[in-house]
DNA sequence: GTGAAAGCGCTAACAG
DNA sequence: CTGTTAGCGCTTTCAC
């Protein structure tokens, strides 16, 4: 492979305009100084030859590098990937995530990094090192994890927490993971259930805990107790399973249970079919997620629906307003999520 | 923000190691001429300074910039992440994809483009100038899109073409769309159907072609006859429904239909409803793709699963094998693709 | 307002 | 086998 070389650099431009370098520099940056005639010229020349900057060059220079790293669970999204189980975090993300830098002339580069390994600085470090972003996005559970968050603390690079609520650093988002329980405890309420169940998620995701919270204040509001109602698992199917067995065989069976991801709603769908209880009549459930394959379990399941690509847009507009100087939001900033209204909810007489 | 430089560089490993810049370089790159012993000093400097080379950098001097780029349509791809169906095209590729890229040091930078639009090329390029990627995967429909090709031909840059066969330019890659749609066929001729009908893709995207081939050859080989049983669609699922609805119609009804994607089959099994004909007793499916929605559906549908990981795998060590100087390889790259019995396949007395 | 010079981190080309 | 020199394309810093 021969030495590449940039095919229009900066010099052609000048050249073409007849200005220097720097005055074509500060025409891309769109930086002032510039006489309005000049900068015309200038552009004029940029448009013709179809200049565009290497980014490399940019970042070599100390300027940006116009990157944004989104870094998600190794483990999890390539499990999710390999299942085919239509789950489309990764997609959403991309979604809100990419556009939105796009408009911004960022670019998004999506990362894996493992967050159990021991290694978990070293890859990010690497990664940081190798690629020189402008701003890194968190998302669970990195965005909790201790020891990523002290060591980007440390990187004087603004980065995003998503599905975190801490201040101590970073810029947290959530997805008002406390609120959306509250709704659909609540709806659940006005169909007049008193024995709602909840199936929590795992503790080294943050919001498993909120959501908990959300859960147990709307059932605290109507008056009703939660004892024995609280189960856990760890997002996957298996582990649905396993706890709406155990919620379902309680005494005091409940009529209705709030699954924290799909997959576990999922389950309690099958567990109830296994016990022959019939959805939403014996059992109304409610999942957290809303990923595509709840359309189209039998009966479709009423669903909080995660709003991943708004988050995810917001996170690079924050990174990137970060960027420019302006001040980071003083309150939390919460994208809010809604309550999609399917067949797996039944009035209780 | 301040000016970002590089933690550590190449300067402090070879002052910690006690060599030039170039024997660093060297021990990075892992080129011959260089002594074990100072090798191993290098790289024991390397491991405990936790030194990273800079990819911009590296990229400025000529060398590689270790980035990929993986060219999806904008339009199909932004629908299909908005429309929530559980399409998982995108995260296959990334699977196959960034995974072996990994392993080879190098990473995956997913860009959209429109094929439509009148700009292709300046995107394409301004892309190409920003990034400096070190080759590039098409993907269908830019795969066969002559302004595209013609575009890449001129860039001395090593690009794979998912689903082309056409070795005018680039490297081809395909899924072997052809043997699939004869393996579907055979397997509806085997189950005792003589008229089984198809919905072909649209025009733009070359694969669409050989699918019908397969089918045709297939019935050919039987001595069945295909007239009026071939209709087309452009994936979307009003299509499908539009395509189906006319075979459906048509004096003599197939008993079976293949729909070359699952789009379609979902909107063909939608029409045999509405026509109160019974799936798979009244009428079989087989589906194309197998994205996640069709091991949902009433009944669950046999499908050829396309090896998107796999092949988008491929593309990679393809590219970067060529960029080793290795010889591209003379015959057509085909990945197999599979059938997935489900149960819209009856056997026909 | 505009330009000239220096340097970012790395590797190609050439010396030895 | 190892080192030196020059330069990639751009922006910073400082001059004018």
């Amino acid at each position: 492979m021969a030495r590449r070389k940039q095919a229009v650099t900066i010099r052609h431009v000048a050249a073409a305009s007849g200005v220097s370098l720097q005055t074509v520099s500060r025409v891309i940056n769109n930086e002032a100084n510039v006489r309005a005639e000049t900068k015309s010229r200038v552009q004029a020349a940029i448009d013709s030859l179809g200049y565009v900057p290497s980014i490399a060059a940019q970042r070599m220079s100390g300027s940006r590098s116009y990157l944004i790293l989104a870094i998600n669970d190794r483990e999890r999204t390539i499990a999710d990937w390999r299942a085919r189980q239509g789950t489309d975090w990764v997609d959403q993300m991309l979604l809100g995530g990419m556009l939105t830098c796009a408009e911004h002339g960022y670019r998004m580069i999506f990362e894996l990094i493992d967050t159990h390994s021991d290694h978990v600085e070293r890859e990010l470090l690497a990664a940081i090192a190798a690629l020189q972003p402008d701003g890194i996005i968190l998302t669970p559970p990195h965005s909790d994890n201790p020891q990523i968050v002290t060591l980007m603390a440390e990187q004087d690079m603004p980065f995003v927490r998503i599905g975190s609520q801490r201040a101590d650093a970073g810029i947290p988002v959530t997805m008002d993971d406390e609120g959306s329980a509250r709704t659909a405890t609540d709806h659940l309420i006005a169909a007049g259930h008193r024995r709602i169940g909840f199936i929590a998620g795992p503790a080294d995701y943050e919001l498993s805990g909120w959501r908990v919270d959300g859960w147990r204040a709307a059932m605290a509001a109507a008056g009703l107790d939660t004892a024995g109602l609280l189960d856990v698992g760890d997002f996957s199917r298996a582990s649905g399973h396993a706890a709406a067995q155990r919620l379902l065989d309680a005494p005091s069976r409940p009529t209705a249970i709030i699954a924290s991801n799909d997959q576990m709603a999922m389950a309690t769908l099958d567990v109830a079919g296994q016990l022959g209880l019939a959805v939403p009549d014996d059992l109304s459930i409610i999942s957290f997620d809303n990923t595509p394959i709840v359309q189209f379990a039998q009966p479709p399941l009423t669903a909080i629906d995660q709003p991943i690509a708004a988050t995810a847009s917001k996170a690079v507009e924050m990174i990137i307003s970060h960027l420019k100087g302006e001040p980071t939001p003083a309150v939390l900033t919460t994208v809010p999520a809604s309550l999609i209204r399917r067949a797996s909810v039944a009035v209780r007489g």
